[in-house]
DNA sequence: TGAACATATAAGTACATTATTATATATTAA
DNA sequence: TTAATATATAATAATGTACTTATATGTTCA
């Protein structure tokens, strides 16, 4: 019926990890800019551990990926994963969070990581 | 950017919903067969109330509508829904379920509620 | 009306999830 | 090497989730 057909229960696991509300913004924000554990604190309000775990989540399933830069680590997409694709066309149907970024640059706290 | 753009918390609680496995089988065989109770208990082999909890939470969302036939009461996924093309572009996604639906009817219990 | 069937609701339990705080590890720069 | 910064991991507590069994509600048909 469509390209990409991923079995269902890896997609229901997907879907249980995009289903909380922290982590599908994040992904939102990852699919126009990558992003910085730090950063996600102060987009989040959140504390640090709390932030590690949400990605660590999403790095184990294969979602997003990371690569160290200095003392950072970069999240991004990863755009290479078999889920990838239903990722994508859900994100599609999400309105964009980039203000998020926007008021951080704003608070002079997105240069950071750069 | 795109069509059909719902709120990120109100997207987050419908994949919520569909990151269950046994809730996403079921929208994808409602993607192209309306179903009732009994049909679901013996296609997951969990008790009727087991199915019950879950159809309700789904209805609760708007995910998916019922209409009671006779005894039986038939759900169909809600394609009025706001989530609906999201939900959709997911579903597109994911191999069929209707195997399912032909060992129930190889059994002879499909035709129980028609 | 009452028995049989389909579904819903209630209560309880086991387990999963998401935060927190405390602490460990890794990198940078003085 | 040491202090500062960024991130990860561990332990724990509060809450949420998904089943179960027992029971109530609603419909059909003799």
């Amino acid at each position: 019926m469509e390209e990409n057909v991923v079995e269902i229960d890896h997609s229901a696991k997907i879907l249980k990890l995009l289903g909380d509300k922290t982590r599908l913004t994040m992904v939102k924000i990852l699919d126009t800019n990558d992003c910085c554990v730090c950063e996600f604190v102060e987009i989040f309000k959140m504390s640090q551990p709390a932030i590690s775990q949400h990605v660590r989540k999403m790095k184990d399933a294969g979602i997003v990926k990371e690569k160290r830069k200095g003392q950072w680590i970069i999240y991004s997409l990863n755009r290479e994963s078999d889920v990838f694709p239903m990722v994508q066309s859900l994100l599609n149907h999400l309105p964009s969070q980039d203000f998020k970024l926007i008021e951080l640059e704003e608070k002079g706290l997105r240069i950071s990581c750069e």
